[in-house]
DNA sequence: ATTTATTATCGTAATATTACAATAACAAAC
DNA sequence: GTTTGTTATTGTAATATTACGATAATAAAT
């Protein structure tokens, strides 16, 4: 008891819900939000110091964000860059957009 | 310690976040599935017997929906009819959307 | 090799979520 | 008013999540 069924739905919604699960906590939106609007390469601890949660708490959260795949990493020196997978997030954009879509059309007809 | 800072982010990031939360779910993924493509109205019962979770499961699942107000409820008799609100679940896919396509735009320049 | 900078991992406390049995609350039917 | 059908609420156990201090791991710089 207490953890989620996941045997008794079908994969596709199993895979929606984990994909929602990612931006389902505000640190993570931020950290999305900052990678993509960052001019310069960031790494781990500038989203540290832009966010305001410790660097474990980031760093959880980033792995969390790469479970997904939505993150591409570099290594420069001694920092990891991350940046976005634009293939992800469309693939990603258009998995939610469409559950909405689907279900707007099925409640009207 | 343990709980998510809301503080420290601006109201649109815990809007969003609240909001895909409720679809990071997939019981509630299937509530909302299952009402949209229900041909006659359908009640809690009807849900039960669908997803195959407990009954009091799927009311918690659906007072966590309608808490984003993506429920109309309409009672005949004993039941109540549930069916979704098609101006909030546009609202919520447009919010969504536009999260996905502004970081995706902002990646692009 | 030691220092320095960066990120990941471990351990853990606080809190939240998920699930269900038991039961209450409510409304129609008899 | 008692029964019946439906949904919400209460209580609670199991599990998951969030956050952070401490520390390990890694890699460049000195």
């Amino acid at each position: 008891m207490g953890s989620t069924k996941l045997n008794i739905h079908v994969a596709d919604i199993n895979h929606l819900a984990k994909v929602a699960k990612v931006i389902s906590h505000p640190a993570r939106i931020a950290i999305i939000k900052y990678i993509s609007t960052s001019e310069t390469p960031c790494n781990c601890n500038d989203i540290v110091k832009e966010i305001g949660l410790a660097q474990p708490t980031i760093s959880q959260h980033l792995s969390e964000i790469k479970k997904i795949g939505l993150f591409d990493q570099s290594a420069t020196g001694k920092s990891l860059n991350y940046s976005i997978n634009i293939d992800k997030l469309n693939e990603y954009r258009r998995l939610i957009n469409d559950f909405f879509v689907k279900t707007q059309v099925n409640c009207n007809k």
